[in-house]
DNA sequence: TTGGCCATCCAAACCGCTTTGGATTTGGCT
DNA sequence: AGCCAAATCCAAAGCGGTTTGGATGGCCAA
């Protein structure tokens, strides 16, 4: 070959100061040595560590769920399509803060994904003061214009299921949330309160659940709801895990889903947890989780490339599908 | 502080040649300056990059399900308990083998993990070729010896758990098995096979599926089995999930889980689904794979410390745990 | 006092790339 | 032929650490 270090470099990155012939070559032989350039010369040289961070603490609840798996492969091939790494930190709970801090100092990755952001959100205020870019899974209550992030809308979206369930004759609608200190929750019983405040009800607390979605924590409280005295007609859940718990917990009081008592859950289309087919088996809204993975890194991609430019968000709205777990209020026997 | 790089870099990296009162004073400055050493340049002059690979490919199926998260979780807590980063590279499946490739070349990592091994298995043949350090989770047939690796003991599990069946007088027992075209399930295969030939039963091949573990494919199988003629009274399950939709399916059947028709799964302790309690909902096989994800971390984390060392493995069993799904076969109405 | 031996600390080389600022060659035009 | 701009290519200076091979100074035995 015969040919300096940086014609090299500039061949391989695709620089224009170097004639096609002389890239071909360096192409060539690049290949059949079997050379890349080494990644971490490279992110020294450059100043990038082209990678994004992901922060997951160590707690199990809702975060450390299949929900976050599919987010994560969303992301990762958006990632993986402009050449960038992801990085996991699974930490302790307790050393969250530690672990942004050093990402930064250590320069470990160019941005980061905040996931499940709660009503009492901070983790923005550091990753702003450590001018670390970054988008949110979810959003920050009263930090919405100042940072980028991407969310469905969970209220209209619980309104919206919620105002079928009415207009299906339910008037006794539990509602099985998820953490409510999490924003998204809070969005979701805010739209399920305004729903029925809209047609002059009002929610009953003893209707009215919050917790990790796990499935016995669907059937347990749907079981016991059923048995207590004014039983719910329908339910309204935050999770298809959860909702199958609920089914369940229906079957084993000798109820018809979708006859005696209808289930209305939240779907962020899981590969493993398939509700389609031409009627699925719950009426869901539905947005996929996946998707906002893949467009949470194109927009912290974009930040990256562009740090003047103004923070940007993604609204989405969740679809309305109906399944097999809805029908009309069973009429009261009295 | 007048202090020569040399200096800091020993005192803060523990080296003995500097004084405790140098160093104690080095930690307070970086302390109090948020100083910590650009990780890219370390890994550039040490040579080592300090982080674990972990290569998804972006297909839908087994892998890229809550198993597989659980086991990250598992792992990175270890890596960082050792100052060790997590890369994940989510690929299409055509460029699986690219993504090995780059790791190596790039040395973007100092090891890898092998998931969801086949029975064809042939990552850990380019791995070798490729030099990189790597732990399967899982075994690859015919590579026991010389591979590193962690897996539970599938055959056996399944084995026992049919005896367990057995034992209770069923013998039409469905088997409901992941794709069989992975090890495990190809074992699992085997233990069930091997303890019906134990009893001088044979498998009955209109009684088994082999599939993605999704809740509907465990729904629609239990459904047309038990409608069809001379149907189970037992479900050996290989998954959670799948399991949740046979109880559906037994339900929508108006047949009783436990009563009219058993079922045991593997239970792989997923935090989502917890199946515990005094009475687990589920007999079942459990092992933990957020355990497995830790051990295998730190196998292959001596193994980079030590390249000279023999390939170590991990061979675990899973405990048999009865619960609420099992009782004895129905007596035959005829 | 002097030499020797630790205990400390430091200057400089190096890790493998990118990038800057020139140097050299080529080719078109007058 | 002579000149200039464009096209190529290259030497060397970083990037921010770690590591090597001494220097320096203090302390003790001879």
């Amino acid at each position: 070959m015969n040919l300096s270090q940086t014609t090299v470099s500039r061949a391989l990155n695709g620089y224009p100061e170097v004639s096609a012939e002389t890239r071909r070559r360096v192409a060539e032989m690049a290949d059949q040595l079997g050379y890349a350039p080494n990644s971490q010369a490279r992110r020294l040289a450059t100043g990038r560590s082209m990678a994004i961070g992901h922060v997951i603490p160590r707690s199990i609840h809702e975060m450390m769920n299949p929900i976050f798996l599919e987010f994560i492969a969303g992301a990762g091939e958006t990632y993986s399509r402009h050449g960038y790494d992801m990085m996991l930190s699974v930490v302790d709970d307790a050393h969250e803060e530690d672990a942004y801090r050093q990402i930064a100092s250590r320069k470990k990755a160019d941005g980061v994904i905040i996931h499940g952001p709660a009503n009492d959100e901070r983790r923005h205020l550091l990753l702003k003061k450590l001018n670390l870019p970054f988008v949110v899974h979810g959003r920050i209550p009263g930090a919405e214009a100042e940072t980028s992030w991407i969310d469905m809308n969970n209220r209209r979206a619980f309104e919206r299921a919620t105002n079928l369930l009415l207009d299906l004759g339910h008037t006794r609608i539990a509602l099985l949330n998820g953490l409510e200190h999490m924003d998204f929750a809070h969005r979701r019983r805010r739209g399920f309160e305004d729903a029925l405040a809209g047609r002059g009800l009002s929610a009953d607390p003893a209707l009215m659940r919050s917790a990790d979605m796990t499935e016995p924590y669907g059937c347990e409280n749907a079981v016991a709801m059923l048995k207590g005295d004014n039983p719910p007609t329908a339910f309204l859940v935050s999770s298809m895990i959860s909702a199958i718990g609920v089914a369940r917990g229906i079957g084993q009081c000798g109820l018809k889903t979708g006859k005696d008592v209808s289930i209305i859950t939240h779907d962020d289309a899981l590969s493993f947890l398939p509700n389609c087919g031409e009627v699925p088996i719950f009426t869901c809204t539905r947005s996929s989780v996946r998707y906002a993975g893949q467009k949470a890194a194109e927009l912290l991609l974009a930040m990256i490339a562009d740090p003047t430019a103004k923070p940007a968000s993604l609204h989405m709205d969740a679809e309305l599908i109906i399944g097999q777990s809805t029908g009309p209020a069973p009429v009261r026997e009295s």
